[in-house]
RNA sequence: GGCGCUAUCGUCUAACGGUUAGGACGGGGCCCUCUCAAGGCCCAAAUAAGGGUUCGAUUCCCUUUAGCGCUACCA
C-alpha cells in the first residue's frame, strides 16, 4: 500500500470552526492510523475574502486543540505558477477554454436563463470563439455534455451522475489566481495526496474534481465525503448557532481533549456494539477508519458536549487542572492563593462541567470580605438567635481544636449541631452561609479547611455581630 | 426548478437478514447526602410512510415524504 497522506485546507476566511475542526481530526486520525502523514494546506487563492491573521489563528487554533500535522503549513498563494502551467496544458489537451465574457454579460445571461425558467449557469459563449491570451479572461473547463460519471466515494460509496448538472466551470480567475477546483486538484496531486477527505457540500463538485484529473491523465486519490455537523435546526452548522468558532470553545472552558473527543463521535463510532464513549485520541487514531463513518448528518449538541467535558475534567490529575484553573480564576479578577486553591480542588474537580465553573464555588476562599446570603440562612425555621449561637459556638469550638484538619473540623461542627439541639443540616446552612457567604459550595468542612482557621473563625464572630 | 446526499429514541449512535432494537447525552424517579455536584439503581423514549424481495426485514430494492447540500471569476 502507498503512503496514506491526507490534507487539511482551510480557507484563512475566518476563525477556525467547529465543524472545520471535525474535518481536521478526521484527516489527522486516518493518516496517522495508517502511519501517513497529514498536511496542512492553506487555501487561500480568494483575495476578496482573506481576513488578515487568520492563517496565524487557525494554526494557533490546531496547535491548541492538539491537532498535529506532519507536513505545512503551505499556502497556495505560492504556487500560482504552477496552477497557470496546468491551465495552460489543460487547454492545450482541448480540455479548457479562455473566456472573455464579461460580468454584465454573464449576469444578462443569466437574467434571461431565469426570465426561461431554465437552468442557470454559463452557457459556454466563449468555447470555440479562440479568445486570445493577451486579453484579460478567465479559464474555464469544458464540462462534456453527455458524460455519465461515477464517483466511488469511501463513505457515501458509489455515486452516480447520469449527466453532469455543472456548467463549464472557472479555474483559473482573471487576477491570475486558481479556484478551489483547479488549486485542490493540482495540489492533491503534486502533495501526493491519497485520501481526500471534505465535507458533504463538495459532493456536487466531485465530478469535475475527477474530470480534471482524468484530463491531465493523473490517477485520482480516494474519496470521502464527511457528513455535516449540523445546528440544533438540522442546519449546517454556523455562526447562526451560537459559539462555533474553535476559539470561543477555549474562552468558555471547554478542554481541547473533550472537544475531539466528542466531535469525533459526530459521524463516527467504533461500531461492533461497543459502547465506549471516551477515547484518548490514542485510541481514536487506533480505531478510526473510514469504513466506520457514518453517512448521515449529526446535530452538534452542546448538553453532551459539556457532559463529555465535565468527565474530562473529573479525568484530570489535579496538579494538571490546578494549572488549568489559576488562569482562569484570575482572569475573573480572584487573588488566587494556590495552597487554598489546592486543598479544596478535589471538591471542586467534581463539580465542573467547564473551567469558569469553579469561579463562583471558589472565590470566597480568595475574597477579602464577602456578602452574605442572610435570607436564605434565615429560612425554614431558623431564627435570628438561634443562627447567633450557631456562629458564635462554632467559632469557640474551631478555635479550640488541637488540629485542624476535616476530621476534626467535622467532629466539632457535628457536635455544635448537636448542642443545638437536632439536625445538622439547617445548622450546617448557617455555617455555609457565614464563611462562604453562599447556599452552594463545595463540602463544608473541606471549604473551612482550605479557608483556613482565622479567616474562618473571624467570619463566624463577623456574621454573629450581624444578627 | 435541476442534480446529488440523507432518513433508528428529543440528540449522538449500535445492531453477519433472525435481538424483549443496545448504549450515551438530555428528561423523570429512587438511593447516597451538610448545600450543590459526582456516583449507583430504575423508568419513559426510535426503525418516516407505502410497496416489493425473503421462511424472516431496521438491515436489500422501488416509490413517496421530509430534511440538507450544490447549482459564483466563494470555498
Amino acid at each position: 500500500m502507498t503512503e496514506v497522506r491526507t490534507r487539511f485546507a482551510p480557507s484563512p476566511t475566518g476563525l477556525l470552526h467547529i465543524g472545520g475542526v471535525r474535518t481536521a481530526l478526521f484527516e489527522v486520525l486516518l493518516a496517522h492510523h495508517y502511519g501517513g502523514k497529514a498536511i496542512l494546506r492553506i487555501d487561500d487563492t480568494d483575495r476578496e475574502r482573506l481576513v488578515p491573521g487568520a492563517v496565524d489563528a487557525l494554526i494557533s487554533d490546531l496547535r491548541w486543540v492538539g491537532l498535529i500535522f506532519d507536513e505545512g503549513p503551505f499556502p497556495q498563494s505560492e504556487r500560482l505558477a504552477r496552477y497557470k502551467e496546468i491551465s495552460e496544458e489543460l487547454i492545450a489537451r482541448g480540455f479548457a477554454y479562455r473566456c472573455d465574457c464579461t460580468a454584465e454579460r454573464l449576469a444578462q445571461e443569466r437574467e434571461e436563463q431565469a426570465a426561461r425558467k431554465e437552468p442557470l449557469g454559463y452557457s459556454g459563449y466563449c468555447r470555440n470563439r479562440g479568445v486570445s491570451a493577451s486579453v484579460p479572461h478567465v479559464v474555464r473547463f469544458k464540462i462534456p455534455e453527455d458524460r455519465a460519471i461515477t464517483l466511488h466515494d469511501a463513505v457515501k460509496g458509489d455515486v452516480h451522475w447520469e449527466k453532469i448538472a455543472l456548467r463549464d466551470t472557472v479555474l483559473l480567475k482573471s487576477d491570475g489566481f486558481p479556484t478551489y477546483h483547479l488549486a485542490t486538484v493540482v495540489d492533491d496531486r503534486d502533495m501526493r495526496i491519497s485520501h481526500i477527505l471534505r465535507a458533504d457540500e463538495w459532493l456536487s463538485t466531485a465530478p469535475l474534481h475527477l474530470l480534471i484529473f482524468e484530463a491531465m491523465e493523473w490517477p485520482a486519490p480516494v474519496f470521502a465525503h464527511l457528513p455535516p455537523v449540523l445546528g440544533a435546526d438540522g442546519k449546517k452548522l454556523s455562526k447562526r448557532h451560537g459559539a462555533t468558532f474553535l476559539s470561543s470553545f477555549r474562552e468558555a472552558g471547554y478542554l481541547p481533549e473533550a472537544i475531539l473527543n466528542f466531535i469525533a463521535l459526530i459521524g463516527w463510532s467504533a461500531g461492533e456494539g461497543e459502547e465506549q464513549e471516551i477515547f484518548s485520541m490514542e485510541e481514536l487514531t487506533r480505531r478510526f477508519t473510514l469504513e466506520r463513518v457514518n453517512n448521515a448528518g449529526g446535530v452538534f449538541s452542546y448538553e453532551k458536549l459539556n457532559w463529555m467535558n465535565g468527565v474530562y475534567i473529573r479525568n484530570l490529575p489535579p496538579e494538571d487542572l490546578q494549572a488549568r484553573l489559576e488562569p482562569v480564576l484570575a482572569k475573573a479578577g480572584l487573588a488566587v492563593d494556590s495552597e487554598k486553591l489546592r486543598r479544596i480542588l478535589p471538591q471542586v474537580r467534581e463539580r465542573l462541567q467547564l473551567l469558569p465553573d469553579a469561579v463562583p464555588l471558589v472565590d470566597f476562599l480568595f475574597k477579602q470580605s464577602i456578602d452574605r446570603d442572610m435570607p436564605a440562612m434565615l429560612k425554614k425555621g431558623m431564627d435570628a438567635a438561634k443562627a447567633r449561637e450557631i456562629c458564635v459556638a462554632a467559632a469557640e469550638k474551631l478555635a479550640s481544636l488541637a488540629t485542624f484538619d476535616t476530621p476534626a473540623i467535622e467532629a466539632a461542627l457535628r457536635e455544635v449541631a448537636e448542642s443545638a439541639g437536632g439536625k445538622s443540616g439547617p445548622v450546617f446552612t448557617v455555617v455555609r452561609i457565614a464563611v462562604t457567604g453562599k447556599t452552594i459550595t463545595p463540602p463544608l468542612f473541606e471549604s473551612i479547611y482550605a479557608l483556613g482557621r482565622e479567616q474562618t473563625i473571624a467570619r463566624l464572630r463577623e456574621t454573629a455581630a450581624l444578627l
